[in-house]
DNA sequence: GGCCCTCTTTAGGGCCTT
């Protein structure tokens, strides 16, 4: 199967987001909303720093542009190639070849002087990329059910900052009316199974990695839910995860925001998104709207919570080894 | 399923994810 990529150069603006109280901080966006079509998104990105880290002049506009297959499960061509499609054609040949993509796996090695940095208390913005992900499933068991949707958002920005494609699962997908993903929209011939995918990912991810630096993979519920379903969905083809790649949950982080007394109601997602005032932002259980979402709330939590990149690192990311795999106990 | 909380730890219930 080819697993047909293509650009898709969004412009979505987000509405400003209120206190900004703080400068120098990341996601000092100004966005204003407007929509230009079905799939046509473009948001103005800004400094990536974190709070509480001088990241320095980032007044450059970040223009993203996006890495996708098409969502809506449409047969349609690319109209765009470049070097990136063309590094996604030749893993997915190498994929069909036989790739071990532990070839694609980054050396723990390099990552090495980020702690040392971090020690040292040194500005480590420009060492660590932040990525916001999500997943959509065909139910909550990462042993009996399956990733029919993949979205994220590299907090940097710049080309190809997000990367989004729906996943065939080769299985009746019974919870259409949760994301309304169908059958027949992970049918199309353009959309790729998991044994496709899965370099692809691990090659963009790389890709947005920098040198020496580190990766870090947020997902709301992603320690319980999201890192536990790839790690799984990884195993069941023969990989596993880079072990060098972190991982943020930003539940615990609502949790210490909701016990602080700031009237949160809950940790939810929806809730922590009406709490900070962010609009919707297409449909909820996307992906990429989620994803979308998840990064504002992010910007919200360090911001409430005082949070910096180091102190996240240190205190708030895991790797994917940290999960207990209970596969032996299970059959699909 | 992992995490947190409590009327707990030799346990049970609720939250959060699709």
């Amino acid at each position: 199967m080819r697993a047909a990529m293509c650009f898709s150069f969004s412009h979505f603006q987000l509405p400003r987001i209120q206190n900004h109280t703080f400068s120098g901080s990341l996601w000092k966006r100004v966005h204003n909303s407007s929509i230009k079509g079905e799939n046509s998104y473009r948001f103005q990105l800004l400094s990536p720093s974190i709070y509480g880290l001088q990241g320095g002049q980032h007044s450059r506009r970040w223009s993203r542009k996006s890495l996708s297959t098409n969502t809506e499960g449409k047969n349609t061509l690319s109209r765009k190639t470049n070097n990136i499609s063309q590094k996604i054609s030749d893993v997915t040949n190498l994929t069909h070849s036989g790739l071990n993509t532990s070839r694609l796996e980054i050396s723990g090695s390099e990552s090495v002087h980020i702690e040392q940095k971090i020690t040292e208390n040194k500005d480590i913005s420009k060492l660590v990329t932040v990525i916001i992900f999500d997943i959509e499933t065909t139910g909550f068991s990462r042993y009996n059910d399956r990733v029919i949707e993949i979205a994220m958002q590299d907090l940097s920005g710049g080309e190809n900052s997000t990367f989004e494609t729906l996943v065939n699962p080769l299985k009746r997908i019974w919870n259409t009316s949760i994301h309304n993903i169908s059958d027949d929209m992970v049918k199309s011939p353009t959309v790729p199974r998991m044994k496709e995918l899965i370099p692809i990912l691990v090659q963009y991810i790389q890709s947005r990695q920098k040198p020496g630096g580190r990766v870090i993979l947020v997902a709301h519920n992603g320690k319980s839910f999201d890192v536990p379903f790839l790690k799984e969905e990884f195993r069941r083809h023969s990989c596993e995860l880079p072990s060098n790649w972190l991982f943020l949950d930003t539940v615990p982080l609502a949790r210490k925001l909701l016990k602080s007394g700031v009237g949160l109601e809950n940790m939810r997602l929806a809730t922590l998104r009406e709490y900070y005032g962010i609009p919707e932002m297409g449909a909820e259980h996307r992906a990429m709207a989620d994803v979308n979402v998840l990064a504002l709330v992010l910007q919200g939590l360090t911001r409430d919570l005082k949070l910096t990149l180091p102190s996240l690192l240190e205190n708030h990311t895991f790797k994917s080894s940290d999960i207990v795999n209970n596969s032996k106990k299970k059959k699909d």
